[in-house]
DNA sequence: CATGAATGAGATTTCATTCAT
DNA sequence: CATGAATGAAATCTCATTCAT
């Protein structure tokens, strides 16, 4: 019995990482669809297809869950991150950052995932942290290739690279809010962002 | 008798408009102590000193109060659309409003209402078009001044004065919305996203 | 002052008696679309073109204006019920009083303002009352007739009066009620009710 | 574990079926006492020692509950229907066929209940066609008595079998719903009801 | 780990009635 | 008498979470 409950507890993980996946798929959607406190816990297990109960054995709550969410915005964001660390003119690594950043949130429900996220985060300091740490991760990574710009003589000197990471991705981040509010399409206002952002950088 | 109910109807519609006041106010308390969700309209009627049931003759629910709460806004943001009205050089009135709103939104106050009142405006079509309505106000006027910077030289020729007016906007909501959740002061990094914005105009 | 107040007070109790009638045939409205239960003070109130304070001046609240309703029936009853008191043979005096108050059933109207007040009457002794009052006087007087037809030699000898008109009432009740539920026409079971009828008083 | 599960279902159905059937029997006391509308699903819930939320969990609501007791009178009308499909010379099963209905309806909480049900019924579709099935099948069943009574010569040759057999049941629950509204007792009224049915059939 | 019935606090909303004007 | 804002109790229903099985 315990040897089998070794071999089994493997098996058991797999499936219980399976579940987590299931439930928090299921979560993303109901939140997109209906908002985080619109959606019940019981939305979420049926959709998920799994019991009311057993939710609770694998997340704490339903908070729980919307923490884990804004977790794995990290995984999404990997890709991105990783152009910033790419070797290359600092423009043009800006440059397809921006574009790559824009478009991840050119689908409205990472937008949407992210104002609902926002709004927990305000008086949810777990969350909260979580939100801030992965713009944080970009704005770090940015904020370095802004530094090796300025370096180079591609970008003013007089600028605060930190600083100006976080202008740039509040750009990027405001014009997706507006977009998903106003219903236009990211790209008709890409390139005018784009402009807007290397204009500011410009010696 | 006619004639004194008219005098009568003035003194009631004076009481009513000041007891709506009371709520709206009492309402945009709880919501920035505890968001709009978890605010009860229990506890608005108690912190407006009005009993529950009498909310309800003042307004339709809660949807109504967040909605009028939205509308109010606009008699807030006047004062600094005005500022984007006045004669002057295009840089100088831009540089004026700029300070204004950024000070308009150093109080947390009116961001995290902004913050709440977005995430509602996703799913609930008539706040979305008033909190729209509000900051297409702004845009607007600003977009005028920038194409007047235009024509008189001061700012590039080749950029769009209503997207880089959203632009603008998007830049300062960004980052008082960085301030909030990072709990940093915002006249700390007004003078660089000021620096960010001229340099994005200037030809 | 004390003069025109006599004048005035009659103008004033008709214009009173007039408003009572206005609310009652509001209230009776309401009662019909809506059941006792799903009709608020306010919608009574509305109806009748009167504030709803001001309903409260002529009614002692809700359940008073029931009870008048119920009070109204006897008036609607009576030329009915003077029927009973003409001259004639009893059999065709019978006769003529179950088509008319049949034909008084006839009207949805009628029967469902009987069952809103019977199933009031219930647990309601002041509108029990009434409501048996305005029945026990159709009893009573059919009561009479039957007697007369038994003494006249055209009923049988060995039913009780009272009794049967009791059993006659109930089954043109009952008929009405059946009417209405099931959403068939009163005047095509008129016949083989009356049929029944006299052959249960047939010698 | 899957094989326990059936079992484990089965036990959990009948502990739902014991949950049902008494806040059933706590709805049908409290709808008694106070009515239908006095009546809080909060009363039921608390009379049936059941948590108030987890009411929601049998039944959709209050009107649900209502529902489902109308439907049982089917299974309370199931014996005297039974009777009137036995076996015997029509009038004396007829004959107790009335003693055995006219007994039901002696018991108030059967007549007020079924005022009860009517009074909602007007309103209610749903409800409305439950009340009439009941009614309907015993209609049916006594329409073929009294069919087979006219072919054996034992009722009248021109009488409408289904029309009579509605007119038979008006008379008693008309006569059932007089006795609670009167407070007099079903019984001493059963002997001239009977006959004055006898004589409307007999040749 | 899996299940879903059970809990009970709480949410929103309605409504008969009162009362100051 | 006329008005309708004010009251606050009560009603229905939801929901995150627990727990016995």
């Amino acid at each position: 019995m315990t040897d089998q409950s070794g071999s089994e507890g493997t098996k058991r993980d797999r499936a219980a990482a399976r579940r987590r996946s299931l439930i928090l798929e299921a979560a993303v959607m109901c939140f997109l669809e209906n908002g985080y406190h619109q959606t019940g816990v019981r939305d979420i297990a049926k959709r998920a297809g799994v019991s009311l109960g057993n939710l609770y054995n694998h997340f704490q709550g339903k908070h729980d869950v919307l923490a884990e969410i804004a977790a794995l915005e990290r995984a999404e964001l990997a890709p991105i991150l990783d152009l910033l660390g790419r070797s290359g003119a600092a423009p043009a690594v800006l440059d397809r950052f921006v574009t790559a950043y824009a478009t991840y949130l050119a689908k409205p429900e990472n937008v949407i995932l992210a104002i609902e996220i926002t709004s927990e985060a305000i008086r949810k300091p777990d969350i909260g942290e979580l939100f801030v740490a992965n713009r944080a991760g970009l704005v770090a990574a940015l904020s370095s290739v802004i530094g090796r710009g300025i370096s180079d003589g591609d970008f003013r000197e007089n600028i605060v690279p930190d600083e100006t990471a976080h202008l740039i991705i509040e750009l990027i981040d405001g014009t997706a809010y507006r977009a998903v509010l106003s219903e236009i399409a990211m790209r008709s206002v890409l390139g005018g962002l784009k402009d807007f952002i290397m204009a500011g950088l410009r010696p």
